[in-house]
DNA sequence: CAAGCGCCTTGATACAGATCAACCGGGAGC
DNA sequence: GCTCCCGGTTGATCTGTATCAAGGCGCTTG
């Protein structure tokens, strides 16, 4: 279970998600004192990072990779209820456990923070909590903008969503083929995927097959995609895409 | 648009959700500094408190009442993303407006506070970004075990763990006809509930005689319910009642 | 090279829940 | 008192997605 835990080798202010993550506000003398509680593990694709209910000693962020937030009912039914890219934390300060299992999609590298250190420093530094506030606000409302894919959105749309919600955080939109055109690579298997939407992984199968029809994606192997018209692609998400501008 | 704007009237060391808002945490002093800035308003029930993406100028706590958080596409479907009781929190610091509509539900009073000194209040006193903290993980949770519901339950699971949901959070619990026992008002139309399940009403009026039929409810009227035993009602929500603990 | 396996696709069929439609009961207004 | 309307119930039918089943492609292993 134990993962390699590296030296803490790259230093916070050469560190890829710096301006991003919990640590974004912190000043010099924040980070060195971070520096002092952290501690880099990293993952192989596939590997639990922690257990739903199990005892976490640690919080922290994805480095870099791509690991998944998923609950599972006693039957072996399975919703996807998060996914985690890099920048994004991981662990609830105040609590022991998560609620969810969290397993790395692709090797992952996690910088974490020993947790009662990191909750006293909460404490004593505003810019941590401040900066943890913001991202679980925005996490809630990625999180309420789900429930309406879940609840009311059709197959099609739900497919067309995730694709869009994966080409809009997806930072490799550089050198499209066709200018206004997207591309990048499905961080998920199907059968992910339909942990997230709530069908089937044939579904899902099906669903993208018929985008790939109607011209709306194009796919080269099963997991590099080109949207060649975005606002298209929205459009079939159902997203109010009038305004068209793509924040 | 203007709602009644009440007086400040009742003193925060009156208020009935002053040990669960966010000012749960707030001293005298930091309650004397609040009181500057707040004021009370009602809302009729069916009124709307808050139109999605309108400017606020304010944020506030429902201190009376049930208001509904939704959010809709442009045909028309809608889903609730939210269940607002007395002490939650309404409105984002930092941001201008609401991405949902925010709807009374019955008849409503809120506690205001004025956005902006409220937002430089949350800079200097940590007791109240500390509270808006663990409030919004808790919603966060929340609405994570809430796509669980809405991506992989049945109609009949999805009925089971909204009624549980509403029978934990009522107060009202007291003086049940059989010790065991449960017994609440439904807050909620059968369309609202369709709307928070992504089912339709008709879906659910039937799985609500479902239930009643087989002795997992008993109904008073359409809207007073009796649970005769909690746990049998847990299991139908399909949750993890093993351990039976119903904190 | 063959065998096996993970991931994916596609087809045939079943079924839960949506849709369309009729009706009920109670309260408000005239 | 009657009528209307709102919220709710129930029935008949339709349909989107699940389920069950068969293969295909590409990689790894021996």
């Amino acid at each position: 279970m134990d993962a390699p835990v590296l030296n803490n080798g790259p230093t916070c202010s050469d560190c890829p998600i710096r301006h991003r993550a919990v640590c974004a506000r912190c000043d010099v003398d924040e980070l060195e004192q971070l520096e002092k509680i952290k501690y880099y593990r990293s993952f192989e694709a596939g590997q639990t990072i922690v257990w739903s209910d199990d005892k976490m000693d640690f919080v922290g962020s994805v480095v870099t990779g791509i690991a998944t937030l998923t609950q599972a009912m006693e039957d072996g039914r399975t919703q996807m209820v998060g996914l985690l890219l890099p920048s994004d934390f991981v662990g609830r300060p105040g609590r022991d456990g998560s609620p969810y299992d969290v397993v790395a999609t692709s090797d992952v590298v996690m910088c974490c923070f020993r947790k009662r250190p990191f909750e006293q420093m909460m404490q004593e530094t505003p810019h941590i909590a401040q900066r943890l506030l913001e991202m679980t606000l925005d996490e809630l409302d990625a999180a309420r903008e789900w429930m309406l894919v879940l609840g009311r959105k059709t197959a099609r749309e739900k497919i067309a969503s995730l694709l869009s919600i994966i080409a809009r955080r997806d930072p490799q939109q550089m050198n499209p083929p066709r200018p206004g055109a997207v591309v990048f690579d499905l961080p998920l298997t199907r059968e992910a995927m339909a942990d997230y939407l709530g069908l089937t992984l044939e579904t899902v199968s099906r669903q993208i097959s018929a985008l790939r029809r109607d011209g709306v994606i194009a796919l080269e192997g099963k997991r590099h995609v080109t949207v060649p018209d975005m606002r298209r692609l929205l459009d079939e998400a159902g997203d109010d895409s009038d305004g068209g501008h793509l924040n």
